[in-house]
This record gives C-alpha cells, structure tokens and sequence, in this order.
DNA sequence: CTCTATGCAAAAACTTTGCAGGGAT
DNA sequence: ATCCCTGCAAAGTTTTTGCATAGAG
C-alpha cells in the first residue's frame, strides 16, 4: 500500500481531515526520519510557498492528540518529531543533534518499588554517530 | 561532610562563585530531588524575595555546562532538573508529572550499527506513581 | 580591589489563539 | 452545504540579553 494512502486511513480513523498540508508534513516526517517544527516548516515551504507557521504547529498538536507522531525530547537540543512505528530506541548525536532509530532491547531488567506501574518504557542513548567521529 | 561544603567545592573547581543565590537553588533541587523553572523560582522567591527569574535562568544554565545538574526532558511535561549524582534511571509519573529515580539497569544489549560511539544511555520508563493509583 | 553575579527591563524566541475565508468530505 | 482547516495577525509564554550595581573572592 503507497504511504499516501495509509496516511489518508490513518488520518480517517481520527475524523481528521487529509488536507495537502497535512499530507506533506508526514510525508516531509517519513522522508527525514526524524524532523523538528523548523525543518518541517522550512522544507514544506518549499511547496506551499505561503504556508503559516501557526499551521505547522497546528498540525503537529492534532497529530500528536491523534497519536499518529511523537515527540523525541533531546537533552540541550529541539524536539524532533517522528511519525509512530513499532517500538524502537533512539540514539543521539551529540555532535550534529541527529536522532537515529536504533533497534530496542529484548529485555529491560529495572526493578521498581511497589505501587509503581510501568506503561512504557523508551531508552536514549548519547554518543557521536557515524557521520561526526 | 556537609552538602553546602560541597556545593561550594564543585562551584570552586569550575571558577563559580558561591553565592547565596546559587547554594539555594541547588539546596532546592537537592531537598526536591527534581525541579522545574518554575518550582525553583516559586521556593527561591521564599528567602530571596526580590530575585529575578532572569538569575534563576541564568544560574540553570551555568550549572548545566558545569556539569554540576543536570536536565531531565520529559514527554508532554516541562523539563525537570537535578544534581548531578550516580547514574540512574527515571520514572515519570503520567499522571502527575512527578519524576522518581529509579536503579538503572544492570546491563543494556542494544545493538548499534558499526561507527556508532555511545557515550551513556539514559532509560525513562512512563507509568503511574503510587500516589495517583 | 577586581571581576563575576544579580536584578531589572527589554528583546528575542517559541507557541497558542481568534477570526474570516477557503477547501475537503 | 457543512464544518474543519488554513493563513494571518495578535497575544501569550518562555528564555535570553544588556547594562548598571552589588557583592564574592
């Protein structure tokens, strides 16, 4: 099935409309992997010449309410935003502020005190990637 | 040894003056575990009645690239920050926002692609405290 | 005494909101 | 045709900066 197409379905299930814009920010998302609020709103500049701003968070808020994307908080850099997938981790360039997809662990062995309830838990991992060594 | 002689040495060792200002916010954030912002000022303004929010700014940010705290980003939630200690791992709650240390895990397998450096990993699991069951 | 840190005010950066017109279903 | 979405402008929020003075070493 074409991206674009899931993205409609996807958009459906939510009563959300599938409007161009709305389309070329997750296509701009899939593409790049992982984009922050200035890289979406410059890139899909480059296609609606007079998209605002305000527009670009928007979307980025109902599309997070939907659960179609999440945020990626970084220590000390912008947020980045990813459309869901499968669980996975992410690492980190300290250097170039890039974010990659790196495979989860099979097993996570915390122990936590009684009464805690875990839902999810999400690993980070800081180094220098490939690119910056 | 006593914490605010503490304080006083890590500020020394990095040039930092040990102002009152600045043994209160770590003060806090020590008493507190995990501060916002906002907590800071709100606690600080306390015994500090005219200090500005711009200082409390201010100091975050010497003492983040002192290395002395450090900042935990959390999903949805504003940024908390603690004093740098052994390394641990978090628990937020999703509820009430609290942050909890947690034991780290005893060993991490993830797999990185060849290139990759990891520096360190930091684990945040998302659930529900024992105070909001 | 020297030079950093503070407090204040202003500016910059970031994000949300209200409203009128346009477009998707 | 309806009602959600967009674009624009303005307002709100958060964070940083410049400068004069205070105060730590």
């Amino acid at each position: 099935m074409e991206k674009s197409v899931q993205y409609a379905d996807m958009l459906k299930q939510k009563d959300l409309k599938s409007t161009p814009q709305r389309m070329a920010m997750l296509g701009i998302m899939e593409a790049k992997g992982h984009a922050d609020i200035d890289e979406i709103y410059q890139e899909i500049k480059k296609d609606f010449v007079s998209i605002s701003l305000a527009t670009v968070y928007k979307n980025i808020n109902t599309l997070l309410d939907a659960g179609i994307i999440e945020e990626i908080k970084v220590p000390q850099k912008k947020s980045k935003f990813e459309i869901v997938k499968h669980k996975h981790s992410h690492f980190v360039c300290e250097k170039c502020g890039e974010v990659y997809d790196v495979q989860k662990p099979k097993k996570l062995d915390i122990e936590l005190p009684e009464g805690f309830e875990p839902r999810e838990a999400s690993v980070m991992i800081v180094g220098v990637c490939k690119k910056c060594r």
